[in-house]
RNA sequence: CGGGAUGUGGCGCAGUUUGGUAGCGCACUUGGUUUGGGACCAAGGGGCCGCAGGUUCAAAUCCUGUCAUCCCGACCA
């Protein structure tokens, strides 16, 4: 099996180096590329063609849920970016400044948008009046800039891919409401669209967005057992559009401000889904998003009738599903291993043999089990196999999540848990900081979130031993 | 911002100890034979060795500086 060797060479394993493999399925994938700038990724076409179907899912909830879509401008003056002055401390120390016009010094500077509340804030100040001008449900699609020192392909990167979305609202209620809204969106995209079980909860204070009244979250668990971020909503209440000087006039004729929220999910989702459901072997991309859902791989196909049967089979899968055929004269070893790295969820292989007998060759991606389908059976067998997929990948890293999260209920446990058990721990807090900083220092683990569906898990703060509050994941994160 | 590693054709590396006309594998191009798990044969093309100084008759190799990338930590999506 010389052959068999050369493949599990060409990527690092999982095991033996997760962050290595991570990067090497990156590249060898083609999701991505370095480009001359640090931190500055180039998304090649497959990569691109995975975020537009991100993109396009996400879009059409938020368009169910009543949203907008807006561009606004990517620079930001230093005055408006200062107004608000929790937002301001919080991204200042990693915002890209433009102080020049050609040769001319700009009066004043302006920064590269690392988030958009202050330009949004700036345009509803102009136009929020009345309470018949509320709600606003924007919604942008852009690329923002945070000039991070160090950076890693999706997770981390200098400028990102995302959306943001930026409503105002009458009331604090309908605020919350929103901010719960959009997080549940996020949850249902992520398990339903990408497979990756999340878990919805509450950030700490000092896990909060910079300026924000209240962030909530969705974290998932990667294969290695640390979490990762995946998407945020946030309660700004009346903060901003006090900094701002929003107001309207109510319905009992006074001025007052508006309610606020923010929630955004970035090309980092692509890091989550690398890290959930990939392999030995490459990616694995969750079929509904999957930019090839179907790679059909002829067999011998100088041979008579072959490219004809399996360019008749794209042509009538065409119309199931996303689906691809490779006449390029790599031998079909060659491109199994090649769409294998690339995750494409199914390969369907057509030769001489299968066409004798009037079937062809269907392979699962996740389980690599192979099934004899007859030909007239494949625009019900195909897209039936492409949900197993789906299912497959979402109970998969479901169970991996469940057999590596851990109860602990007093700090011993805690810290020999989070020092020997990769994954996430639950265990009760008091709520205090000072609990919440000896846990980082001394533990190592961060609370990831404070879970919207509590649960009981002991009687007492892991910590400090006082009266618990809260149920938290704690863990390392991305 | 600390700790570690690495910069040599597109990619992966050897060559650096001991200075002496830049090499290998893969990829690429052309022709032919092949095709059910990364095919084979033959013939080709491509690199002032990250960058800038210095030492020397001579630098990929020695010295100084600098830049970049990757990994591990601290901070952020």
């Amino acid at each position: 099996m010389p052959d068999k060797q050369k493949l599990v060479e060409s990527i690092t394993s999982m095991d033996a180096d997760f962050a290595q493999w991570y990067t090497d399925v990156v590249i060898k994938s083609e999701l991505a590329g370095y480009s001359g700038v640090r931190g500055c990724m180039i998304i090649r076409p497959y990569g691109t063609a995975l975020w537009e179907n991100i993109r396009n899912d996400l879009d059409g909830r938020f368009k169910a849920t009543g949203h907008e879509n807006i561009m606004m401008p990517l620079f930001i003056p230093e005055s408006l970016l200062q107004k608000e002055k929790d937002h301001v401390e919080g991204f200042a120390p990693e915002v890209a400044w433009v102080t020049h016009g050609g040769s001319e010094l700009l009066a004043e500077r302006l920064c590269v948008r690392p988030t958009s509340e202050t330009v949004f804030c700036d345009h509803y100040a102009q136009i929020i009046h009345s309470w018949r001008d509320l709600p606003k449900l924007y919604n942008q699609w852009c690329s923002v800039v945070r000039w991070e020192k160090t950076t890693r392909p999706f997770l981390r990167t200098t400028e990102f891919y995302w959306q943001e979305g930026h409503t105002m609202h009458e009331t604090a209620q309908e605020a919350w409401d929103e901010t719960e809204r959009m997080l549940g969106v996020y949850a249902d995209f992520a398990e339903q669209s990408l497979a990756i079980p999340v878990i919805k909860g509450r950030k700490t204070d000092r896990e909060k967005f910079a300026g924000a009244e209240a962030t909530y979250t969705i974290e998932a668990m990667m294969h290695d057992g640390k979490a990762l971020q995946s998407g945020t909503s946030h309660y700004f209440g009346d903060g901003f559009a006090r900094a701002f000087d929003i107001q309207f006039t109510g319905r009992d004729n006074t001025l007052q401000y508006p309610h606020q929220t923010s929630w955004g999910l970035s090309t980092r989702i692509i890091g989550a889904i690398i890290m959930t459901h990939g392999d030995d072997s490459g990616l694995v991309m969750p079929p509904r998003v999957a930019p090839v859902q179907v790679m059909i791989v002829p067999v011998a196909m100088h041979k008579e009738g072959v490219l004809e049967k399996a360019e008749e089979l794209r042509e009538r899968l065409s119309k199931a599903c996303r689906v691809k055929l490779d006449v390029s004269d790599y031998s079909p070893g060659w491109k199994f291993a090649e769409y294998e790295m690339k995750g494409v969820p199914l390969r369907l292989e057509i030769g001489p043999k299968d066409i004798e007998k009037n079937q062809c060759v269907l392979v699962r991606r996740d389980s690599r089990e192979k099934v004899f389908v007859p030909l007239d059976q494949l625009e019900t067998t195909v897209p039936e196999l492409l949900e197993a997929v789906q299912q497959g990948l979402f109970d998969k890293a479901l169970a991996r999540r469940e057999s590596m999260t851990y109860t602990v209920t007093d700090w011993a446990q805690m810290c020999r848990t989070a020092a020997e058990k990769p994954g996430l721990v639950k265990a009760m807090w008091c709520g205090g900081e000072a609990c919440e900083q000896k846990l980082k220092d001394e533990a190592g683990v961060t609370s990831r979130c404070m879970p919207f569906e509590q649960e009981k898990v002991g009687e007492a703060c892991v910590c400090c031993g006082g009266a618990a509050e809260k149920m938290v994941i704690w863990g390392k994160a991305y």
